[in-house]
DNA sequence: GTATGTGCAAAGGCTTTGCACACGT
DNA sequence: ACGTGTGCAAAGCCTTTGCACATAC
């Protein structure tokens, strides 16, 4: 299954986002596609601020109401990083994901992925809702803070 | 194993909590007591505006200020409740806990508890991390909503 | 050409801080 | 008595909103 696309993984997600922001009837536009762009090349999460840093020709705003459009859509999705802070990743469109681990002590985050995990997630059933996703975050101290 | 505190389970808590304010050096202080005591009444998270809110003696900066000590001395940890919203809530000296399910359309919030979630949960190990605690958030939408 | 999208600046909401006074030990 | 704790008000941050101009379709 590996193919020549794989050291690219972010491709698929960029034009995922595109065509399914299109197909929602909202135009494709220059800033909105330089959000969209840039959070495809990220491997894990970035606060709004960070987006609105890594784009000085796009307004805050912009990057905000672009946030708001993109979670919306299911196209990327908001994770706690501790500290009052919130980041946000692009939703593999595979259905693909993994969580985080955060350091108490420096907010160093990193990804983690585990299948028993996911499993024992799925089975969970509850009166009353509707489950439609998770979130799982770890804490704890990293190498560098221990 | 039942006994006749069951119905006021917070009592142990808020003594719980009292006494762990008392060893860090901290005072017994008025202001202080009243956030511990309302928060060992709770059965599930408050936001620090709602904590305020239900203590309207109490300033805002102080109930801010407990906050910050209670989870410092892990007390009280933070849950995400969806919306850029945090609350909080005690954490159980014996060690149970529960984590939530909140309503994406009203945010409605429900406790919820799983074994096989915890066995999942704690058998992962990640290399550079010592891993501490751990929350987990559920997402959907609930009866009313649906 | 028209409705959507954008950037700026202002407003808003929650949280933190500075400071003088009050209180616990 | 001393140092901690408290309340108020001000400041700080991040986020949202209003509005005139620009752009995609």
């Amino acid at each position: 299954m590996a193919t020549a696309t794989d050291s690219h993984p972010s491709i698929d997600w960029t034009s995922y986002a595109t065509t399914q922001i299109q197909a929602a009837g909202l135009r494709r536009s220059g800033a909105r596609q330089k959000v969209i762009q840039m959070l495809g090349r990220q491997s894990c999460a970035l606060t709004a601020l960070d987006i609105d840093a890594k784009l000085p020709k796009v307004g805050r705003a912009t990057v905000y109401r672009a946030i708001e459009q993109l979670e919306e859509l299911n196209l990327i999705h908001r994770v706690d990083l501790g500290g009052n802070a919130f980041g946000y990743e692009k939703v593999d469109p595979t259905g693909d994901h993994h969580h985080h681990i955060v350091c108490d002590q420096c907010g160093k985050v990193e990804p983690f992925a585990d299948e028993e995990l996911e499993k024992a997630i799925h089975e969970i059933r509850r009166n009353g809702f509707r489950i439609s996703s998770h979130e799982i975050t770890l804490k704890g101290t990293c190498q560098n803070c221990d």
